[in-house]
DNA sequence: TTTTAATATTGCAATATTACGATAATAAAA
DNA sequence: TTTTATTATCGTAATATTGCAATATTAAAA
C-alpha cells in the first residue's frame, strides 16, 4: 500500500493527474510565478527569493523540467531557466479541457 | 522536514498549490469525470465503477468536498454527491488567471 | 593549475499520502 | 425491533514527498 494503483486509470487520467501534481506545491508555483517576472532565472537568486535550501530548489527544478514546464540553458557556470511558454500552452488546454468536458456533464 | 513550509508562501500560492494538490491523483479525475458524466452519483457505484475500496473511494471523496468541488445530499441511506458548479467555475477561474499571468511575463 | 562559484546529486530523517480491513453510524426494509 | 445496505471513520502498513547537509560536478576566474 501507499502506492497509487495507477494501472487502474486511463493513461489521460494518470496523465492529467500528474500535471496537476507537479503544480501542488507552493514552491514550485512560487518558481514559475518568479521566473515569469524575471524573463529569465538563476536558480541561486531562486534560493534567496524563496527561502529553501538550494539542494531543495534543485529538486523542484527538476520536477518542473520533468513536466517540460522548464527549459534550462547553460551560461556559463549558471543556469538560465526559462518556462517553455509551447508547453506551459499546452497544459493550461489540456486542463481547461478537462474542465469543460466535465462541467458541461455535470447535475 | 517532510513538511512543506507554507509559512514562507503567500496565500494565495499556499491556496493554488491546494487546488493542484487536490486534483493531482488519477482517482479524485476520475471520479470528476464519472460523477459528471452521470448527472448524480451514488457512492458505492463509484466502488465498483473505479476499482478502489469502498473506505479509500470515501476517503478521496472527502478531499474533494473538503475544496468544495462536491456537494453531498443524503437520500435515505444513500449519498448523492454533485459537483458544485459555481465552486467549479472558480476554481477553474483562478487557474486559468495564474496561467494566464505567468504566461504574459515569460521570456 | 588552483580556486571559486553555481548547480546537481546523494543519503537520510521527518512527515504525508495512499490503500484497505475492521468497525461504527445511519436509515430504510423486513 | 432486527436485519440489511450504504457510507464514514479508525487504525495501520507501505510507499512517496519534502527538506537539508554533505558532496560531486562543472566551468569560469585567478
Amino acid at each position: 500500500m501507499g502506492t497509487t494503483k495507477s494501472q487502474i486509470f486511463t493513461e489521460q487520467q494518470n496523465d492529467l493527474a500528474q500535471l496537476f501534481k507537479v503544480l501542488g506545491h507552493p514552491a514550485r508555483v512560487a518558481i514559475l510565478q518568479y521566473i515569469s517576472h524575471q524573463n529569465a532565472c538563476i536558480c541561486n537568486d531562486l534560493v534567496e527569493e524563496i527561502g529553501l535550501a538550494q539542494a531543495t530548489i534543485s529538486q523542484h527544478l527538476k520536477e518542473l523540467k520533468g513536466l517540460g514546464l522548464l527549459k534550462g540553458e547553460v551560461e556559463g557556470k549558471r543556469m538560465c531557466y526559462c518556462i517553455d511558454i509551447d508547453r506551459w500552452n499546452s497544459i493550461q488546454n489540456q486542463l481547461n479541457s478537462f474542465f469543460n468536458t466535465t462541467k458541461s456533464n455535470c447535475c
